[in-house]
DNA sequence: TTACTTTCTCAAGTAAACTTGAGATCAAGA
DNA sequence: TCTTGATCTCAAGTTTACTTGAGAAAGTAA
């Protein structure tokens, strides 16, 4: 029997309701294609139920530091207009999960750095290495853009 | 013998140098009183030593995802005209590394609950615990502020 | 059909953390 | 002293992730 893939669609209200999330965070993700709801007739957004479970993982990402842009990447991995497999949520989940890994990795190199370091006062950058361009690299969300540097010099105290 | 308690002092160029940091993010910094240079007579901000390492320290608490109001609130702690002491600089390490612990702590529970949860594909508000409020508490940045709600629904799918 | 709630679009506002640009001064070396 | 290069201030712009408000349709219950 051909049922919709979807069943039931939710309003943009009950997706709302079910997710804890603002009807306009839900706009905007819309509009920014993380999700991608149908639309009626007259216009209004219907959205099917697994887009709760989509919605859900933008929440979690975003606690987990993730930008939107970083979820979008991991989400184009989901088919929109069908709801996914739980093969599909396995195989984004293992990317996510590794993203995550070393997101706690670098947390702990700067917990054991800072140990032996500012704890020893030191914080002297040549000393210290805790300006690992890798670590610099995974920053999240806004924050001072470091200046391009051939060296840096040496901090005495 | 009264030496000052500063020794040489630095332009901001010469601590942009050395931080890395762009120099209107010192002046930026010294707005917002993380750091409070002096001034010469013609008006140019003049840094004592140790403000590279405070601005180190900004710098690596904002890798470790604090505000800035948070990081501000780190360094109440330390004296701003003389140079901290080792002792200064170990106790605000505590409070730090106690904060750190936590981020990490949330992270790895986080993880955790990921590999029973999206794993699985169920990802399911009620089921899943993901939303828990002490760890959506804890959130940095910005995001979606969450509707206030008297109950989760149940997600079937 | 009327009334009322929900949703729609679009423009504008918000907060954090800076950056950029303009026009003006300061300071140091030749 | 002259000339750069470094700084200064102040206003405005930028990015991310939304929220708020206005005015207008769409649905829905009675």
């Amino acid at each position: 029997m051909p049922v919709s893939a979807s069943g039931k669609l939710l309003t943009i209200g009950e997706v709302a309701r079910r997710t804890g999330l603002a009807v306009s965070a839900i706009r905007y993700y819309d509009d920014e294609g993380l999700v991608s709801a149908r639309r009626t007739s007259g216009g209004r957004r219907m959205f099917i139920r697994s887009d709760i479970r989509r919605l859900s993982f933008i929440l979690i990402a975003q606690q987990m530091g993730f930008s939107l842009e970083e979820i979008r990447a991991q989400l184009k991995e989901l088919p929109l207009e069908r709801t996914p497999t739980k093969r599909d949520w396995e195989r984004i989940s293992r990317g996510f999960r590794a993203q995550l890994d070393a997101r706690i990795g670098m947390l702990e190199r700067l917990r054991d750095r800072l140990d032996g370091c500012i704890g020893c006062g030191c914080l002297s950058l040549q000393t210290c290495k805790l300006y690992n361009p890798d670590d610099r690299a995974a920053r999240t969300g806004t924050g001072p853009r470091l200046v391009v540097q051939q060296s840096i010099e040496r901090v005495e105290d």
